[in-house]
DNA sequence: CGATTCTTTGAAAACAGTCAATCTGTGTGG
DNA sequence: CCACACAGATTGACTGTTTTCAAAGAATCG
């Protein structure tokens, strides 16, 4: 957070003395679906995944968080609203977490912070109508592509069943798609 | 806005004094590809859509935007950005315009301002994630049937090829969809 | 090593897209 | 007021893409 705007030595204070810093280890979970959850969440290291279950079984990868993102299933931040979502650790992970009206006192009272979360709000939107536009626009195929090329050298760091996942399509498909190029 | 916040009448005064109501006729543009744009538009009349044409010149929407959405290809904010996508008026409309220095002046000098702002983006961005949730989870009838529940009323508003090309499917498969139901 | 987890492959089936034609309703101009 | 053009919706036959299911191969980890 440093990185994005100049906080006084007090200011820093303030922000860690309400943030609490968690390990999480690949595969363990932040979140499960239906529990209630009051955090936002910054990664400071490693990868998470947003990710819900269907019927059958299946996942499907709704956000990554990676390093200076942040991970969270926005809507469960509403009071008492379970969790949709679950979030693990795609690799073993930390992140800052902030209790929601701590989070929402900081943002009242240091513009700073308030401006640093716009910011990364704002990006995310756009990562997501990016996004909208590729899933609702493109084959699998330039999906594929498509995601190599805004991501590049991410696709190395997951299993390829998630970038499948992430992708809207099978794990099957994916690996077919990879042969041919 | 009023129905978001209190603003004093002082307030509502120098929002006013930087806003340009434009009416935008069906079928007329606000924006296209490639054209330079500096303002944030709201919506408050009417329905606007954000859509990109591939290269075979499907087009595919991006997101409408109806009474108190804004609308607007956000990274064609950037200075000089030139814009991605089209805008045009599904229904006759009225547009809220106000340039983005203006805009962003408001934001800073106006706290009442900067929250109605925030929860707009806010609002967007969960909206968006649905969207992608839909998109790569769901097989085309699902997809029509979350539509329709999401939005009730909303298929009625405008044509059907248009939900099709918002869902990201042809209106051939939209309209065998929709007779076995 | 043995046990997961992950990836690849093949064949069949389901799904969605394409192309072309027809049908419908709406609005416009002669 | 009619005829016509036009945008939109539907249908059918066909093609192509993606999924499904089942099995076998790598890779990784304790």
């Amino acid at each position: 957070m440093q990185s994005k705007a100049d906080f006084t030595a007090e200011e820093i204070q303030r922000i860690q003395a309400v943030t609490v810093l968690k390990n999480v280890r690949k595969r363990q979970f932040l979140l499960r679906v239906g529990e209630v959850w009051s955090f936002n969440a910054f990664v400071t290291s490693g990868c998470l995944r947003t990710y819900a279950v269907d019927a059958r079984g299946a996942e499907h990868i709704i956000t990554f968080g990676i390093e200076n993102w942040w991970v969270g299933d926005q809507e469960s931040l509403v009071p008492g609203q379970p969790a949709r979502y679950n979030i693990d650790a795609v690799e073993d992970s930390t992140v800052a977490l902030i209790k929601k009206e701590e989070f929402e006192r900081l943002r009242r009272e240091l513009p700073q912070f308030h401006e640093v979360i716009n910011t990364i709000l704002y990006r995310s939107f756009m990562a997501a109508q990016n996004r909208i536009h590729a899933a609702i626009s493109y084959s699998a195929e330039e999906k594929y592509r498509d995601f190599l090329q805004k991501y590049p050298g991410f696709a190395l760091r997951i299993p390829q069943h998630m970038v499948a996942s992430y992708l809207g399509m099978t794990t099957e498909t994916l690996s077919r798609i990879r042969r041919c190029s």
